[in-house]
DNA sequence: CATGAATGAGGATTCATTCAT
DNA sequence: GATGAATGAATCCTCATTCAT
């Protein structure tokens, strides 16, 4: 029973891992079933008995990528240095190797949750748990590891933050051999507002 | 004659739109050409009088998306309000009407420079162009409408500043019924490091 | 009127040289209206209006092949060393010029007779002409430019020379560099036999 | 395994016999993926597993039009009355059954190689086999089996033979019904000078 | 469980033909 | 007469999916 379900577990990350190396290379729509049965080492029809369909693929490389992206997410929390780690997390991608984020994969599935709502909801639960894990980050105590921001700032900073990442991906997608050295000071000038410090006139506010 | 080229730009303006319809809602793969044939009330075969492949329509369409982001980019800089101004650009988003940035079509175009050299070319063509501009931008002496400041941090600037539109961008795909009040205390953040104010330690620099 | 009809038959060769050199070059299916109208600079729906279809200008393309053909063998007769003449005749394949005849499309049209009836008539009332035209000439006698044959002998002569011509043809399409004088010799070897003497044993027969 | 490679085979064998039908019957243009598939009772997609396109079918089509004719031709060798094996072989022609020679697609594939270099090529091999087959046949001795013409001889001779026999396909296809006992002779008179005997004036050779 | 042959709908593209101008 | 835009059927080919073995 356990040893099947190893084996049922096993066969769906074979094909799960081929499907991402083919979606990556051509995308959800171009990366077809027996190419993906192909780089699986397996049967075309084999597939169907792990899954559904191809949409079922697509769904669980989306739900994979998004596990991935939010694990790494969290791992900047450790980070010493946050825009060092920023741009690692932007340099890791596109590697063949697995759990290894796909920048066109997330690209696409942006774009595909503008018209597919499973992928919408996906995509929205995701979103709205970084948020909330990046706000309850901002605003824990520093001596919780945290940097101690009132809620509604938190709040605000870590959507600046999601988007400093995101625009970190489109940038990669669209310019992979950005100068490096150029990046880090951009991603720490928006840091040093974002997360380092209150803003000057908060009290005012 | 004229009117002949006249009835040609018009056909070929039908076309693109039409594409941009079923593209945006379906993606550069799975919009058909009969499904833009059929949107743009023709016949399947009209279409390649004016555009030699599916692909010259895809390029076309690119074009004519970053054409249009160019020229809303170049606007924000005439803005009161250049967070109020991204805000707006941030919304008008998605609409069926022309003229119109297309998020769906942005990110799948980001994503698709990662497979395909031409449309590699365009992306990269279009970002090194934006991107001096606002490096240039920045530069410029306020009374010549510019923040002056230093060359090389007005290209760090710049390219923070891109990040964030674009990272707006993906946030408008994943979550188009964001709080505006907070995404706008966030892109105000992000400003406020970005174009208002020199670094801290800038004398030190 | 007479001037019209001028002009009618003027756009008929203007047609129809267009569309010989477009048959030629890509067989009759291949060749689309659109090149020919190309070819013969003018527009596609003019053709229509000089021809009721593609089909039309097929048949009339093979008409005037074999109008050619015709009259080319028919210059035969007259030649002093009739091997030199078939070689010529042979070797004026394949010419870009007009009033040529072309090897591709007799071959082409020898293949069609075999399926349009229309074709199969023209080609064999062809085929009949030049044969009683050779079994007349190898029978008249040699003071009236023929060879004295006896009408039996001559008919079976006539047959013969036709399959050399048309066998030639065949050389020529598939292997267009053959050794010439390889040729001549062979030419003149079945030609000894066929027209300048009488079979060794004929009273016998 | 084998049954595997059997079964790969056959379908490939009743593609290629689907498509010599409708080859023959519409030409290698006009016979249509969709109309070999039907002949063939599979569907048309199902093609494309045992050919890679449509071409491939048509090169296979040649291949095995010039490997019968070409074991047709050897057949000759044996006979005992050249001239009747001749007529015969020139009679099997377009018969629905396997394994016979296809004038009408001997034609456009001599058509066809003026235009497809790799027709051409395949075209000009199997040329340059037969015409060697035949000049080492006729300059074999007499007690080989052979005619014992001298090289030079016997590759013009050669050359005659080949003409011959192409120039009675194009007879086959112009006019199927041609008088056999008529073209006995003609074929006889020119086997008579061809292979039964040396040249008049062979000892001044 | 696994295969891979088979299907059939659908996709891009071409082209003979028509017709409003 | 002449144009060339427009049509739509037909063509080659692909691919997700099924199913007999």
């Amino acid at each position: 029973m356990s040893s099947a379900d190893d084996r049922a577990l096993a066969q769906r990350t074979r094909i799960l891992d081929a499907a991402q190396v083919c979606f990556q290379k051509s995308g959800f729509h171009c990366g077809s079933m027996a190419t993906i049965a192909q780089t699986a080492d397996m049967s075309a029809g084999l597939i169907y008995r792990y899954f559904e369909n191809k949409n079922a693929i697509i769904l669980a490389i989306i739900a994979s990528q998004l596990d991935i992206i939010r694990q790494r997410i969290r791992d900047l929390r450790a980070a010493e240095d946050l825009g060092a780690a920023l741009l690692d997390y932007f340099d890791s991608q596109c590697d063949p190797e697995q759990q290894q984020i796909s920048v066109p994969l997330f690209l696409e599935m942006s774009a595909e949750a503008t018209r597919d709502p499973e992928i919408a909801q996906a995509v929205r639960q995701f979103d709205d748990t970084i948020l909330s894990e990046f706000t309850d980050w901002l605003s824990r105590s520093p001596e919780n590891n945290g940097f101690g921001l009132p809620q509604d700032i938190a709040a605000e900073r870590a959507l600046g933050l999601m988007c400093l990442i995101e625009g970190l991906k489109v940038r990669k997608a669209r310019n992979p051999d950005m100068d490096r050295a150029l990046l880090k000071k951009a991603i720490d000038a928006s840091l040093t507002n974002f997360v380092k410090q209150l803003p000057p006139a908060s009290p005012a506010d």
